[in-house]
DNA sequence: TACAGATCATATGTCTTTCAGATTATCTAT
DNA sequence: ATAGATAATCTGAAAGACATATGATCTGTA
């Protein structure tokens, strides 16, 4: 098998066959995610959240979710368990007194940073399966589908909040 | 630490960015999807089923659903949706009375014929994003990357049913 | 100012989906 | 022939997602 793919095999053997391989690699990933975050209340979408949180600073509820797609009503009660635990807080937005900004505690950074490690050793595990350049070219090639696939898509994300870190 | 491996950005920026890529360009995939099998009794699991009873002949309904990583008991209800739609068969198996081995009607692989159209088309509309050099090579990756997981996890898929058509 | 309509977060109830356990029939091995 | 394991099915319980309704607030318009 050479991996030379300019000809023979530009489409998937069988139509589907595009979907069962994501489904499967997301399915593998998440698999090793969930162990990786144990602890972590709230599971795999705390770390999501709180991933979220400090790196793109969204500004309101509703922009997470939708940049997670995370329903609004389910972010309530997941973020009540984070406020719970400490990891992140509800503040009031001065500037529009109906939405709340939700910022990381100290500890939620700190917490934030050790789970990164083991993510990241995740990632690593995944990508394992392919020589360094291929999951580099993957890594790089997957980023800017999904980027189309968000473009494409506006209802998905509100493109208006990450627009700023968008790029 | 120690992520820096070879070039400047191997892995995505951040720890999770990974699994959100997968996610992001699955969910634009499944999304399109529904919409293709639209007029498919059972929605897009059908057509999972569909294609894999045809272009995999697999032995058992179990063997079915651990590919698919479908739940046996739901699986046992998505089949009598196929089965009353007159896509499929369940045909004891004369070697293992136990087992049904689940066959295609002529109608179901003619079905399945006319929706595959529609899902390629929906593959390529999803690969759009990239250029067709880039896309067939995220093709070829993801699908050894796919091979790596579900060999990594024997337990999501039942080696010895799928292995013959592995390759 | 006052009002209407829209928006953000939340609370509540419904509804689908999933999952564990028990059941029946069958296979395998001793 | 008997015991234990396996394939499919059935049942009921638990979890999750979703739509709807509510209260507070913003925006635009007259």
């Amino acid at each position: 098998m050479t991996s030379d793919v300019t000809a023979p095999a530009p489409t998937p053997a069988v139509p589907g066959d595009l979907g069962w391989n994501l489904a499967m690699v997301l399915r593998g990933y998440q698999r090793l995610q969930e162990d990786a975050v144990d602890g972590l209340p709230g599971g795999v979408r705390c770390y999501h959240v709180l991933s979220t949180v400090i790196h793109h600073e969204l500004p309101s509820q509703q922009a997470i979710g939708a940049h997670l797609a995370i329903d609004r009503t389910v972010l309530t009660y997941l973020l009540d368990t984070m406020v719970t635990a400490a990891l992140v807080e509800r503040v009031p937005d001065p500037a529009d007194r109906r939405a709340r900004k939700i910022v990381a505690t100290a500890e939620g950074v700190a917490v934030l940073a050790r789970y990164e490690e083991r993510v990241a050793a995740v990632e690593t595990t995944i990508l394992g399966g392919l020589e360094g350049v291929d999951a580099a070219r993957l890594g790089s090639l997957l980023g800017r589908l999904a980027g189309s696939v968000h473009r494409a898509d506006p209802a998905a994300s509100p493109c208006e909040a990450v627009e700023s870190l968008d790029r």
